[in-house]
DNA sequence: GCCGTTTTCGGCCCGACTGTTTTCAGTCG
C-alpha cells in the first residue's frame, strides 16, 4: 500500500507526462493540485476507508479513482499508459534547471533525446546547434544545469537551510541599506525540507541590493540578475532567491513570496471573484483601476475579507475557508512552552553531563523538564533499573541547585509485543514516562498497530516518543493504523510527541492535524542529545503550528501541577 | 479535471527574468 508521499509523487509524474503528451493545461494542472492536496492530507488509505477522499480540495471522481488505484496497487492504468510513451529518464531531463516541458518535448520528439546523458552527448556533438530557441547562451545554461543536476543531493532539511538563510540575511544587512528583510517561502512556512531559500526585503535602491547579492563570494553561479530579483546557486547547489521592492509594498511582497503556490492560487482565485487581482505589486481593483498597497501582511488578508493566516497554515488545505469564517485556531508559540519532556545525558547516549543538561534547561527559562535517558534493552547506552533509580537523588540535588523542577523520566523502549522495557515497580517510581519504538521496526502493519495500542494501555506510559519513526529524506517510518492508534491515545490519556530533532520532526504535521480530531494531547520535545539540541523545541513548534495545534492541546505548556495530574489520572484508572 | 454566495457550463493566479526575438515564448516560483 502506497503512502501519501508516494501517491503525490506519482500524481506529479502523471501531471508532467500529460503535459509532455500535449494534454490541455487545466487537465494536467488538476493532477498537480491533487498531488498537493494529498501531500497535506491525512493518510490516503484512511481517507478511502472513511469515504473522505473526495472531500479534499481538487480531488473529484476521476482523480479519486486514480488515487484509489495507486494506493491499492502501487500503480494505475493512466500512469502505465504514459510510462509506455516516454522513457523513465525523461524526469531527470526535466530536473535540469532551464529545461521545462516544452523543451523536453522537442528534445525527445525531434531529437530522440530522453535522458541527461543523451542531452550532454548531443550538445557536445553539436547536434543542437540549429534547434529552435537554442542559441549559444541557452546551450551554456543547459551545460551548467547538467553540472548542477549531477552535483545536487537531496532537498535541504529545514534546520540546515535556516542557518544558511540567516547567513545570507546577515551578509546583506551589513553591506547595503535595507528597510525590512525576512525569510519567505517554504522556510517561513516551516516545511520539513526546503528546495530553495526565498528571501524578501525592501529598500529604496533595489538594484544595488540585487547587485550586492549576486556579487556574494559564496555564489557559485548567478541564474537571474534583474532590477528587483536575483537568483544564485551556492557551492552545494542550494538555490537562493531574493526579491526587493519598495517598503510600502512589504506586506504584498511577503505574502506573495511566502506562498505556498497552492495557497496563493486559491487566494487569488477567490480574489478574482471579488473583482480583485492580487500580486506582489499590490491588490488591483479591476473596476476602479485603483491599486491597494499593504505595508504589512495582515492588511493583505484584511483587504480580502480574511483574518491573518500564519505562514505555517498556508498549504491550501482549508485555511482560507477558516480565515474567511474567522475560525482559525490561536496557534501555539515558542513562548508558551514551560518545559521539555525528552532529553538525554551521558548516562545513556547524550554528549553532555546530567548537570549540563539541567543547567541548560534552566537557562532556557523552563519551569520544568525531564531527563529521559534510554532503557535497559538498548545495550550499553541503556540504563539498568538500578542505574535509573540511582539517578533520582542526583537529579534532585542538581535540580535544586539550578532552580528548576527536573522530572525523573526515561525514554523506555516499547518492546515488540507492546510491553515496556522496565517493570511496573520501576516505572511507578518515575515522574513521567516516554515510550518509543527502537526495535523490530519491520513488523507488519497489524502487529505494529497492536504493539502501539498495547503501549498506550500501559498505565505508566504517558508520551509516545517520535511516534512514526520516520527519518527525513531517509525512511518513512514504520507502518501502522494511524486512526486506531490516535483513538487509543486519546482514550487512554497518552500524549503523542512532536519530536524536534531535525532529522525526525515526528509526528509529521499532517498526521498530528489528523490526531487532533481524535482529541489527542501532544508534547513538543527536543529529544536533545546535547545542550545545543534543546533548540529543537523551536522546530517542533513549527510542526505543531502546521498541524493547527493550540496551547491547550500541548502538555508541556500546562502548569506543572496539571502535568502531574495528567500522569496521575492514567495511573489511577486501572 | 475540478468546481459553484455570478452553480452543472465556462471558467480556471500572477508576474519577473532570460534569450532569442523584432513582439514573445519558455521557465520559474
Amino acid at each position: 500500500m502506497l503512502g501519501n508521499a508516494d501517491i503525490a509523487r506519482k500524481l506529479n509524474e502523471i501531471r508532467t507526462l500529460m503535459e509532455l503528451a500535449g494534454e490541455p493545461f487545466y487537465k494536467f494542472m488538476a493532477y498537480e493540485r491533487a498531488a498537493t492536496a494529498v501531500e497535506n492530507a491525512a493518510p490516503v488509505s484512511q481517507l478511502i476507508a472513511s469515504g473522505e477522499l473526495q472531500k479534499l480540495p481538487g480531488i473529484g471522481k476521476s482523480i479519486a479513482a486514480t488515487i484509489a488505484e495507486l494506493c491499492d496497487a502501487g500503480s494505475c492504468s493512466l500512469l502505465s499508459d504514459l510510462y509506455a510513451r516516454f522513457p523513465p529518464t525523461i524526469f531527470e531531463l526535466l530536473s535540469v534547471s532551464g529545461i521545462g516541458t516544452k523543451t523536453a518535448a522537442i528534445l525527445f520528439e525531434q531529437y530522440g533525446i530522453g535522458s541527461v546523458e543523451d542531452l550532454e552527448a548531443a550538445i557536445e556533438a553539436g547536434n543542437l546547434a540549429g534547434a529552435p530557441r537554442m542559441g549559444p547562451k541557452t546551450l551554456d545554461n543547459i551545460r551548467r544545469g547538467i553540472l548542477a543536476y549531477r552535483g545536487r543531493t537531496h532537498r535541504t532539511p529545514l534546520a540546515a537551510a535556516r542557518v544558511i538563510a540567516e547567513e545570507t540575511i546577515d551578509y546583506l544587512r551589513t553591506r547595503v541599506p535595507l528597510d525590512r528583510i525576512s525569510l519567505a517561502g517554504s522556510l517561513r512556512r516551516a516545511e520539513t525540507t526546503v528546495g530553495d531559500i526565498d528571501i524578501v526585503c525592501t529598500s529604496v535602491d533595489a538594484p544595488s541590493v540585487i547587485q550586492t547579492f549576486v556579487a556574494w563570494d559564496r555564489a557559485r553561479a548567478v541564474l537571474a540578475d534583474g532590477p528587483t530579483k536575483g537568483t544564485i546557486w551556492l557551492d552545494d547547489g542550494l538555490q537562493i532567491d531574493l526579491r526587493v521592492l519598495p517598503d510600502e509594498l512589504y506586506g504584498n511582497l511577503l505574502q506573495h513570496f511566502t506562498g505556498s503556490r497552492e495557497h496563493n492560487i486559491q487566494l487569488r482565485e477567490d480574489a478574482v471573484r471579488k473583482g480583485l487581482r492580487v500580486s506582489e505589486n499590490g491588490i488591483l481593483e479591476l473596476e476602479t483601476g485603483r491599486t491597494i498597497i499593504c505595508r504589512t501582511e495582515p492588511e493583505v488578508y484584511e483587504v480580502l475579507g480574511m483574518e491573518y493566516i500564519p505562514p505555517e497554515l498556508r498549504s491550501g488545505s482549508g485555511e482560507l475557508e477558516a480565515a474567511r469564517a474567522r475560525t482559525l485556531p490561536q496557534l501555539i508559540e515558542l513562548s508558551d512552552v514551560r518545559g521539555d519532556f525528552h532529553m538525554h545525558s551521558t548516562w545513556s547516549d547524550g554528549r553532555n553531563e546530567l548537570e549540563e543538561m539541567i543547567a541548560a534547561a534552566a537557562s532556557r527559562g523552563y519551569e520544568y523538564h525531564s531527563m529521559s535517558d534510554h532503557s535497559q534493552s538498548r545495550g550499553w547506552i541503556g540504563l539498568s533499573p538500578d542505574d535509573l533509580l540511582s539517578q533520582r537523588p542526583i537529579i534532585a540535588q542538581l535540580s535544586k541547585k539550578h532552580s528548576i523542577t527536573t522530572l525523573c523520566s526515561s525514554e523506555v523502549d516499547i518492546r515488540a509485543d507492546g510491553s515496556l522495557d522496565y517493570d511496573d515497580e520501576t516505572l511507578a517510581q518515575l515522574d513521567i514516562v516516554v515510550g518509543s519504538v527502537h526495535s523490530a521496526m519491520r513488523q507488519s502493519r497489524d502487529e505494529m498497530t497492536r504493539r502501539l495500542i498495547r503501549a498506550c494501555e500501559n498505565p505508566y506510559l504517558n508520551i509516545i516518543g517520535h511516534p512514526t519513526g520516520r527519518m527525513i529524506e531517509i525512511s518513512p517510518g514504520y507502518e501502522f493504523d494511524y486512526d486506531a492508534v490516535f483513538a487509543a491515545a486519546a482514550r487512554t490519556g497518552t500524549a503523542l510527541e512532536i519530536d524536534g530533532q531535525g532529522k525526525r520532526l515526528d509526528l509529521p504535521a499532517a498526521l498530528a492535524r489528523r490526531a487532533k480530531d481524535f482529541g489527542v494531547v501532544f508534547t513538543v520535545d527536543s529529544d536533545a542529545h546535547d545542550v545545543k539540541g534543546l533548540e529543537g523545541v523551536a522546530l517542533a513548534i513549527g510542526q505543531a503550528r502546521r498541524a493547527w495545534l493550540t496551547r491547550k492541546e500541548i502538555l508541556n505548556t500546562w502548569p506543572l501541577e496539571e502535568v502531574r495530574a495528567f500522569v496521575q489520572r492514567k495511573r489511577e484508572v486501572r
